[in-house]
DNA sequence: CAGAAAAACCGATTACCTATCGGTATTCAT
DNA sequence: ATGAATACCGATAGGTAATCGGTTTTTCTG
């Protein structure tokens, strides 16, 4: 899946906002850009096929919701854009890691490891809850 | 950059193969897919003007190499199709493993792992011979 | 060197997608 | 019911990949 410029725009602009109609975000986005409300309606609808927005109906207008944070699409747009070169069995994000690697600095590679604990510290926690 | 359906086939195909030309490349390919000479003619030439490839005339015919790796060009796809979603100062694999941790199991934590500290180790062995 | 063969090059077409916007149909509130 | 607000539809422009026919250029060979 391919994402427009405005398209990416208007998804920032939900993230920020939580909610709008096609009449704020207008508002919003076209202070530096130009272009009329249909163009924003279009773009809202377009995202909404894609199933990144979620929408209902509050008296004349829709109001739109990002359905994906930031770091899920992070992650769809990774995969769309690697799954034609990652085989079977190999994970998105190793074989990323194996790209970065060799840019990253000893920084880098400890704020990583510190995340992978993290992530191993909230899943222990997770399973307590559990109990 | 976007990368259609056939150009990657013929990437993978040069990654597999080192050199080639057109038609080499068309015999390999069209087995399963039909498409005439032109076609992959015209595909390397989109590969090479993406800078993806580089080529080299021997005879009739131009040579084409992949110029990136696949680890190379899959950091190239994944910088370009989240940078517009990541802020100044911020990693892409950071981002990245963000979007992704949910998604590990402890293995593929730990694989992580791993790999860091085979990176930290390729260092030291190439700061040792530098010196 | 001339002719043939091979490949590159050029241009046109099709298909798909985003961005854009005018015009019409709906919907809602009063 | 009527008018305003909004959704919806359709058309157009612009970009890029895939496709392929036809022409030009290059290279090999006799």
């Amino acid at each position: 899946m391919i994402l427009g410029e405005l398209e990416k725009r208007v998804l920032q602009y939900l993230w920020e906002t939580t909610e709008a109609d096609a009449k704020q975000a207008h508002a919003a986005l076209t202070k530096r850009r130009g272009g009329t409300l249909n163009t924003i309606q279009s773009t809202l609808d377009r995202l909404f096929k894609k199933d990144l927005l979620t929408r209902q109906k509050q008296g004349h207008a829709y109001y739109y919701r990002a359905k994906v944070g930031r770091e899920e699409l992070i992650a769809q747009l990774i995969q769309n854009v690697t799954s034609d070169f990652i085989g079977e069995g190999e994970d998105h994000l190793i074989a990323a890691f194996s790209s970065f690697s060799a840019g990253l600095d000893d920084e880098k590679l400890s704020q990583l490891e510190k995340l992978i604990q993290q992530q191993r510290q909230l899943r222990s926690q997770e399973d307590s809850d559990a109990n």
